[in-house]
DNA sequence: TGCGGATCCCTTTTT
DNA sequence: GGGATCCGCA
């Protein structure tokens, strides 16, 4: 990347730059004169309000490459955004903006700030720094493990599932609400399990304690306490972070705020950026109530609103206000664009699924003969599965796309399997990971299992303790095998790719045995290996997997951020939050799907999905197709789905172009 | 005690 | 279409 040689800037930023030709940025033709008050803004809250393709990153770019040329030490500028790719890039056009120094900026996530932080303090409040992170995955296996201990009475016979009971526990923890708030809430049907539900609460907290494992939530917990119950901690790092900047603040939840609250609470250099008609997260405890708070929990905030749309053209700009006009309640802007001229959005009906699948094909070979490259082309949805007719389509029509969200490589079955196997020698206490990787070994069992689990224990040293533990007498070939492994392993210093390839060699007739499509499995665990080549710590590598698990697919595969070139993009809308594009395709916007029926007896859920299509219509530059089957059979509500999506019934005749795609036609 | 087959359920978005 | 669960056999 470009870096421009370090040469004396004038100190006093405010109207010299013109003056200072070359390195120092000129932020008065840069921006503006919105953004340059937010870049200029001194010390104290600043909250800004940055409509869709308002500038949003590029004002925090600059706001970073100014506080770094004014001398602000970079390590000392706290940037939190929602994923690292966000930071990464922003980090890397200040380093363009300014040099290199941008780069020391901190960031990240909030769960990977929580995580070194707490890797430096949980001691602290009474934890360990080794401890291990459970993505979600995790989190339901050991939930279920609790769960089963209640499964021979007949009354927890109907129990939720696993998954739901996470989903319970998480929202509660969220949303700072009881158990018992948020079955009555949203789980009224197990109202009458509500003390065994409370129960398995209480014993899941309990085992990560004492297992050591931090679930997604109490990353945020355990920061949370860490810095309301230790001052010494909580004043060392707030003196160290002299400058916190968070972007897409719509999407914290009250922990997340308390947290800035605290991090911020002296010096109170802290900007917040977000928009509060993009939150899309509430159903995982984000409180889009957060930003218009802000100012009441940071008094004298300075306000800035930046209106000025430079994305879309203005029929684009037209339809989405119009989308979220009637959100109920919202800060009030109006977005404007200069950027004149341009189609109308299209809205395209066509008879069922396939239908629409063949009408995007059409459409995307129309643009590319158009000099569109197929990069910047996008297909957005609600949810994962509403592309897989339209994957099929592509391919057949020789159409290379990537797929971003819903797919959980880190999740999957044999990737799981190969983490595992990592995860007991970092932390041989990780009953779950043995007990995962007990059971591929035939003739082993939960019983056996469990056994040979309390045998490692019982030694206290580690995970080589299975070579001594096991059924005595009869031999196991495959237990054999697999000590083998474990010997190998915890004797070795290769290098931690080695150590995966050694893993995967044990694990391959494994794979073979279990999985009839192993050859699609095996590139997937081949993909795996080559990631940790990056890393030469397990528990770092670990760490990032549940932190940040990649999420770009092709075909179903783990792809690479160098395959993703040159490509169609599929994405969930969520996935597709801060990006834009030239042409977008928003597809399945029909009334049970987009909104989801999941969401339509609840007006705050309902609400929710308005701001959804409002972030999909947004990502658009010139061209935005909107489409949706007819006569879609719906299994749940047993009902025929024909609507457009209620947020598009009302626009005006003049916003956009109706159609209907008949193929045969 | 382990394992394979049959049958039930539900089916969003993500750190 | 995939998971959890149950049942019967080895």
């Amino acid at each position: 990347m470009p870096q421009r040689p370090v040469l004396p800037c004038s100190d006093d930023g405010s109207a010299t730059a013109a003056d200072h030709p070359g390195p120092c940025i000129d932020y008065h033709s840069e921006l503006n004169s919105a953004q340059l008050a937010a870049v200029t803004h001194g010390d104290g809250p600043l909250l800004v309000i940055a409509g869709a393709g308002s500038g949003k990153t590029r004002t925090l770019t600059y706001r970073v490459a100014r506080l770094v040329e004014d001398g602000t030490p970079p390590e000392t500028i706290l940037l939190l955004s929602f994923t690292r790719k966000a930071s990464h890039e922003m980090l890397r056009r200040a380093a363009g903006l300014l040099d290199h120094r941008c780069h020391r900026v901190s960031g990240g996530t909030f769960h990977s700030f929580a995580n070194s932080v707490l890797r430096r303090h949980a001691g602290a409040i009474g934890f360990s720094e080794g401890f291990s992170i459970i993505d979600r995955a995790d989190a339901e296996d050991l939930i279920g493990l609790i769960r089963k201990e209640f499964g021979t009475r007949a009354e927890s016979k109907k129990l939720p599932r696993k998954s739901t009971l996470a989903n319970i526990f998480s929202r509660s923890i969220n949303k700072e609400l009881s158990i018992e708030d948020i079955i009555y809430d949203d789980y009224a049907h197990f109202e009458h399990q509500l003390g065994i539900i409370e129960t398995i609460s209480k014993i899941y907290q309990q085992r990560k304690r004492e297992h050591f494992f931090c679930d997604y939530d109490d990353l945020l917990v355990y920061l949370h306490q860490l810095l309301s119950e230790n001052d010494a901690v909580r004043q060392s790092l707030s003196s160290f972070y002299r400058h916190i900047l968070v972007d897409e603040y719509q999407d914290t939840n009250l922990i997340q705020a308390e947290i800035i609250a605290l991090l911020a609470g002296e010096h109170r250099n802290v900007m917040v950026v977000g928009d509060d008609s993009q939150s899309i997260y509430a159903f995982r405890g984000a409180n889009f109530k957060n930003i218009i708070s802000f100012p009441e929990r940071f008094p004298g905030t300075r306000v800035i609103k930046l209106e000025e749309n430079y994305r879309s053209l203005q029929p684009i700009l037209d339809l989405t206000n119009s989308v979220i006009e009637e959100a109920s309640e919202k800060y009030s802007k109006k977005l404007f664009t200069r950027r004149g001229g341009g189609l109308l959005p299209k809205l395209v009906a066509s008879m069922g699924e396939n239908a629409q699948s063949r009408y995007v094909v059409e459409e995307i070979n129309r643009l590319l003969k158009q000099g569109v490259p197929l990069d910047d082309i996008a297909v957005l949805f609600r949810a994962s599965f509403h592309s897989f007719d339209l994957e099929l389509e592509l391919t057949r029509n020789a159409i290379p796309f990537v797929k971003f969200g819903g797919f959980r490589f880190a999740e999957s079955a044999h990737v799981k399997d190969i983490l595992a196997h990592l995860k007991v020698l970092c932390t041989p206490k990780d009953r779950i990971s043995w007990y995962r990787i007990l059971l591929l070994i035939s003739k082993i069992g939960p019983k056996t299992a469990k056994a040979i689990f309390e045998s490692i224990m019982t030694q206290g040293r580690g995970a080589i303790g299975i070579i001594d533990a096991g059924p005595k007498g009869k031999s196991n070939l495959e237990l054999l095998r697999f000590k083998n492994l474990i010997d190998d392993l915890v004797n070795s210093s290769s290098p931690l790719k080695e150590k995966g390839e050694r893993i995967l060699e044990y694990y391959l007739p494994i794979l073979k045995e279990r999985y009839d499509d192993h050859p699609k499995r095996l590139r997937d665990l081949q993909q795996l290996v080559t990631i940790m080549e990056r890393y030469d710590r397990p528990d770092t590598f670990l760490a990032d997997m549940a932190l940040e698990p990649p999420n770009a697919s092709i075909n179903g595969q783990l792809a690479t951020d160098r395959e993703n070139a040159g490509k169609l993009v599929l994405s969930t809308v969520h996935s597709a939050k801060g990006l834009e594009w030239h042409s977008v395709f928003v597809i399945w916007a029909l009334d049970g799907r987009f909104p989801s029926h999941h969401a339509m007896d609840k007006p705050e859920a309902l609400e929710e999905e308005r701001r959804l299509m409002y972030v999909a219509t947004t990502r658009a530059q010139e061209n935005l197709t909107i489409t949706y089957p007819t006569q879609v059979y719906d299994r749940i509500t047993q009902t025929v789905l024909y609507n457009p999506s209620r947020f598009l019934e009302r626009l005006a005749y003049d916003m956009v172009d109706k159609d209907y795609y008949n193929p045969h036609g």
